[in-house]
RNA sequence: GGCGGUAUAGCCAAGUAGCUAAGGCGGCGGUCUGCAAAAUCGCUAUUCGCCGGUGCAAAUCCGGCUGCCGCCUCCA
């Protein structure tokens, strides 16, 4: 048997057929108006071993992940901070790549972001309106949730019930107090872009289908994010789309389980997190990937000290015996592969598939083999280990931080040629930057 | 209040009807070692939140109860 996986939509595991030669995936990434943390990171290593997985059985994957990186709370910021939101945005997606990047996350084919892509935005605004999915009021847009048939299938939820648990004072003015903003106008001292209703910006939701459609075609196979999007987000951008397309949108939803600390949510809007590259400080990142896979990544996972340092004892065992062999061969046949395939197989089940390695180690230490440590080589790489240079995450984290920091420096008192020798200096060694006002991007290339 | 998820050893975590309930961490004992550490070998759940039911057979299905978590508001 193929792959199954776990649909939101259905809330059963399904077997995955794709619609055609390429499989297209979209990834609800972060708003930007925070760096990133642990919770983030699982999304992502969800993303990542979904994909890896999927390239591993053959597929060819386009895979999209977004930047919202204007909404409430970043303007929020801006105010608070008196710092450009296009400045705040940027450092948080610059320190969210890096970390990625450390940690061995596969990058996605391309990373939009909200604020570049208005055009798109404004025209599928616009196509609701033409069809009356939509309306304008004093420059806000907003989508009628009660014309939309299928409204709460994803999560589960029926507009009778939507009402009476509706905390929050409806705007005035919506039509209805479920009807979700398209397109908000702009107070004064806002960011706003021109629109057919006046300077505004987009309301959280749109933005997601308008880039997913245009970059992966109005229906497509896979869309992934926390569980906390089902509502009202994904549920949004499904009406939205295909309100505005009369097809389906995605076939398969994929949500990943909360990072938990003492038991509760992790949320940076609770200020009840850990950043990761605070975590970067003190773990390594394939250490950081064993936590993360040793749990299936629908259920909810623990963050604390003890667990990382299970997972590092955990993973030592593996990098030492693995170690004990100079040379692998790197073509080979993995021994229990179909075991181990099934496992990935049976909704990417990370905890068996590990198991499954535990077994091929035990079995070294009765019969050293080349065959058994080089199937076990294969498989981390499978589930995307990095390959040693192990506890240097951290240190390379650090050191290019102050390497960026001190050209920055240079940049801004117009040492121009020294900061392009240091730029030439990281290329060679990998690292490529892309410099913008302010921040310079990085990103680490494969060696 | 509505909806959804979850409950397996000291801790973490697979397993959704049928061989002895994966695997990891920890603990205990042995091997190795000048000692220590590391490594390695062995042991570590007659039992799967509670109560009842259906099966020849249930952790796995059905009904009820309880605990925990989440969503319904911004959130990965």
């Amino acid at each position: 048997m193929g792959l199954r996986l776990y649909n939101t939509l259905t809330r059963k595991t399904e077997e995955f057929k794709p619609r055609g030669d390429t499989v297209g995936i979209y990834t609800c990434g972060l708003t930007v108006q925070g760096p990133p943390h642990v919770g983030h990171i699982r999304s992502a290593i969800t993303r990542d071993i979904l994909i890896r997985w999927l390239e591993y059985s053959g597929y060819t994957v386009k895979s999209i992940e977004n930047f919202t990186d204007i909404d409430d709370k970043i303007i929020e910021k801006q105010r608070k901070n008196k710092e450009d939101w296009r400045i705040i945005a940027h450092r948080h997606i610059e320190k969210y790549l890096r970390a990625c990047d450390i940690l061995n996350i596969k990058r996605a084919t391309f990373y939009p972001w909200a604020s570049q892509h208005m055009e798109e935005i404004i025209v599928l605004v616009k196509k609701l309106i033409d069809k009356s999915f939509a309306y304008e009021k004093k420059g806000d847009v907003y989508f009628r949730v009660r014309k939309f048939p299928n409204y709460g299938r994803l999560s589960k939820k029926s507009i009778d019930e939507l009402i009476s648990g509706a905390r929050i004072a409806p705007a005035e003015s919506k039509e209805d107090p479920l009807d979700f903003a398209l397109w908000k106008a702009a107070k004064p001292d806002e960011p706003s872009w021109l629109s057919p209703w006046g300077k505004g910006r987009p309301g959280w939701h749109i933005e997601c289908s308008a880039m997913s459609m245009h970059y992966l075609g109005e229906s497509f196979d896979i869309h992934t994010g926390g569980e906390d999007l089902i509502f009202p987000h994904h549920e949004n951008e499904i009406a939205q789309s295909v309100a505005a397309t009369g097809k389906e949108y995605v076939r398969y939803w994929m949500h990943n389980g909360w990072v938990t600390l003492g038991g509760e949510k992790m949320a940076k809007s609770t200020g009840h997190y850990f950043l990761i590259e605070d975590v970067l400080k003190n773990y390594s990142p394939n250490v950081i990937r064993l936590y993360l896979l040793k749990t299936q990544y629908r259920n909810q996972i623990e963050f604390s000290k003890d667990r990382l340092d299970e997972a590092k004892a955990a993973y030592s065992r593996i990098k030492i015996y693995v170690e004990e062999f100079k040379e692998l061969p790197e073509k080979i046949e993995p021994l229990m592969l179909g075991e181990f395939t099934e496992a990935m197989n049976d909704d990417l089940n990370t905890p068996k598939a590990l198991g499954k390695i535990y077994d091929l180690v035990k079995k070294g230490h009765e019969k050293k083999s080349v065959e058994i440590a080089a199937s076990i080589k294969h498989y981390l790489a499978v589930l995307g280990f990095r390959e040693e240079v192990e506890s240097s995450g951290e240190l390379s984290y650090q050191l290019i931080d102050i390497i960026l920091h001190i050209r920055n420096k240079l940049r801004n008192e117009k040492k121009y040629d020294l900061a392009d020798e240091i730029r030439t200096d990281l290329e060679n060694l990998g690292i490529k930057l892309a410099d913008t006002k302010g921040v310079s991007l990085h990103r680490l290339e494969d060696k």
